[in-house]
DNA sequence: CATGAATGAGAGTTCATTCAT
DNA sequence: CATGAATGAACTCTCATTCAT
């Protein structure tokens, strides 16, 4: 009456370890992970608005263990970004901390930006609308880009007065262009229209 | 208990009207024009989702007289959007061809496609995730922002290969910062950088 | 797939009706008493407690219909109680009125509210744990219980210093007794045992 | 992301327990009277209706063990019940045998099932309802109101007809009021209406 | 034998669409 | 041809009970 267990949870058993060290937890830790991966994929595909059903189902659970896990539809889905959120602005920071040229740093971001975008509705979603799933992840990812500005300023390639919230907004609001346009090639051209926009060479001041 | 019948339509039967065989026409006629005006004032304010009875109720029909014009709230929302896409483009070409430099004209363009979006969401929800409302409208506009990038083109004020989708794509994806921030000056900073990386000063080839 | 619609109204078309005067409102009438009398036949026999969906089988009507006629399960059983509080507080005023010895109409009164308890659970719960479904009801009854008591008072057959309150909490008090026993004759005892504790044979100061 | 376990029954393992085979018995008895101080308790508080995982949380036992102890929420309750049933019929006894005069007696039983009224829900509901959880606990009750009836007939002070049920009912009755008012100086006043009505000073025949 | 995670049948409520009047 | 009441599947969430570990 159900599927026989998908056998594939993102999060794997870490890598060495032993025979589960607690009788009951490690089930409950898989179904679990079972969920949010479960969540994380049907958010992904169908937005924040899809029914919690189709998750329980995707996952193999109940819906009591669903709202057992996660005391509501909410919290499933703010957990669910928020992990993903994390990973993916980790995986910036890695990107940004290998990058030497300040500007290939800055133009990388985007373009994981975007082309999570194309992977992960929800995720990307609450990227545009409020900067992320949480105060907590929007602040993380304010500083980061921060961070990020302030290379490329020091490094004199980036347009003056083109502050964080620019660079916020400006990766968000282009993200809807990879929902539209399929092809990758497509709104790599806008991107590259976009951060050409924000280089040096353009001098004039931003209104207000 | 209940009010005695509203024997009021918005739009009361026209006092001279004679009896005539037409005189059913006319007043279908005006209920179909009373239910696209109460549509098209709900889908601005509260976007697509909003429960087909809030327009019933703004118009003055009966659920009734609304599914029998319109087969399905689709059809209602498509004409609707129609409509005001029709005459959000016409405003566009007035513009357009109002203004005689090149490149003011296409800022313009972009800042009515930004204005438009602040007074109604489903409006721009449609032109940012299709291009419009219908097949049509798409080609339609995108005529006219062809148009609009010869010009700019021919005078030389254009980076060099820029496309008509491009130019699409990149005013329907500021859209979302308009949504995102309530500030007008927020918003207009983001356009501006856009714009800036569509000007002739680039003339690095975009990318495939 | 639903009973072909149960015959029977509680509130029957008004006596010399002609033909139903608006188109629908009749209808619509028809099936909003079908649905108090449901609802208050369902929440008499199970209390309060009961599945919304057995209100409407037993009305024999949708889910929508119900809820399209009161917002909340809350609203409906207010309603109820309220149309049923108010019947039963005018039965009470009539045969008050009705009756000349002071006495006999209190304890007609207290006789009155253990009939209703036997039929009617929701209604009965809901005078007992507050009085009455609504502040209003509840102002009403304790109003009407006063005159009673003045009555008594004034008659002299009331022991000295019993409040209205003393009488409403009183008459709500025996009411778990018809819960408990069926049989008639016993609850008499009980209400004669009380009353009897309330005549003027005693004179000695309750309590505080 | 866990607590690391909570090692920590409320009832911990009693320091020197020898590896006894008598060992897995006399925890399992330790839980089972863990469950009933616990299920008493929540049961006092909110009702006979709280969700049986605030029990199993209160006494710090799995759902598993409290349902290998109880069958279902209804025995545990049954069980609790039946336990604060003949503990409190003792004390009313001790009270009933140290008190000489046999009114007072009585009404000091009176007085006993109000001031419990107000201290554990679920136990007067059930008295209310049914005279105890139990029809051996209510037999018990019903020797000994009959005793304490039996007292006051034969000293006299008792209105002649006045059966073991109707104080049964009439002790019953009355808490509803205490859940009501919660002025024990309120109940106390409608208590001493009821005794009187039962006194001796009353000797018409009741009904029936 | 204890654990507490899993189960799943409902609970109250909403809304696009149909249909009797 | 208009009306707006009726429909019912679908939604989020709860809780008594079972079962794998």
């Amino acid at each position: 009456m159900r599927e026989p267990r998908a056998a594939a949870p993102t999060t794997a058993p870490a890598a060495g370890a032993p025979a589960a060290p607690r009788g009951r937890r490690a089930d409950a830790e898989r179904n679990r992970a079972a969920i949010i991966t479960a969540a994380t994929a049907v958010f992904a595909e169908h937005g924040a608005d899809v029914d919690v059903r189709e998750i329980a189902r995707r996952s193999g659970v109940g819906m009591g263990t669903l709202y057992r896990h996660f005391p509501s539809k909410e919290d499933l889905l703010r957990l669910s970004l928020e992990q993903e959120f994390t990973a993916w602005l980790t995986q910036a920071h890695e990107r940004a901390a290998a990058t030497e040229d300040p500007w290939q740093a800055l133009s990388g971001f985007f373009e994981q930006v975007l082309t999570t975008q194309a992977h992960n509705r929800a995720l990307m979603d609450s990227y545009v609308q409020t900067g992320g799933p949480t105060e907590s992840c929007v602040h993380k990812c304010r500083v980061f880009i921060d961070a990020l500005r302030q290379r490329c300023e020091q490094a004199g390639v980036l347009r003056p007065g083109v502050s964080t919230e620019d660079l916020l907004s400006l990766s968000g609001s282009l993200c809807t262009t990879v929902q539209t346009v399929g092809d990758e090639r497509r709104w790599r051209r806008l991107m590259t229209i976009s951060l050409d926009g924000l280089s040096s060479r353009h001098r004039e001041p931003l209104p207000s």
